[in-house]
DNA sequence: AACGTCTATCGTCGATCAACGATTTGATCT
DNA sequence: AGATCAAATCGTTGATCGACGATAGACGTT
């Protein structure tokens, strides 16, 4: 008690909490849902299985530029995925991906 | 702002997704661990089930100041606590905000 | 080929993040 | 009181976000 922890470090390896995929994983899943217009694509996507990228900037007070980027930070983190079907763009969640996400917020 | 979006056609009940209280709530708590020294802090002190701040700051490879601060975001977000001990101060996770992320989460 | 539509990208701007060192605050102990 | 240690805050810097308008690219249609 009150002992100065100089030697009993929380780990032992001077590499401290550095490897740890997992975090980085989750932070960066956590991080494509951490803005509401992002939730609520994703939201809209799930529930309508598929949709065009005109339709969700309908949907949100945001201009196409806007909206764009969002789906943009949203495919990067791979949790919806694009196909593009003529002169549109099909987008439509990566269940995989989000089952991931669920899982690594699950566990913790 | 957003004073020129004349309520386009996309869906018959647009107030959907205007108000949308549990996407804010879920983003917010999203970006508390979108970052990785957050969440792992946040699995620390699940670990621990409480920590004083100075075994943080020996876990992560960051400065005292900055994991204030990540402290700091993470207790704005509610998902953690920290009492006053003394002159240190012990960290636990809030676990009914905690639940909620999950809730929130799985719910997708 | 030219046109119109849909989407992505560019450039910009203000606001915020993340990191740090230095300093201040707060509580305990001698 | 004074010394000491833990934690928060201040102030700064560079990087990134979030928003927008304007523009460029891709594709089907005329």
């Amino acid at each position: 008690m009150a002992k100065k922890q100089s030697q009993k470090k929380c780990d032992p390896s001077p590499a401290k909490l550095k490897a740890d995929p997992t975090a980085e994983e989750l932070a960066k899943l956590a991080w494509a849902i951490a803005h509401p217009a992002r939730v609520q694509i994703v939201r809209l996507l799930i529930g309508r299985d598929a949709c065009m990228c005109g339709e969700i900037v309908d949907c949100l007070p945001l201009a196409q530029s806007t909206v764009s980027q969002h789906l943009k930070i949203l495919k990067e983190s791979g949790l919806i995925q694009g196909e593009v079907d003529g002169p549109k763009v099909c987008y439509c969640v990566n269940p995989k991906r989000l089952e991931q996400l669920k899982r690594l917020v699950a566990g913790l």
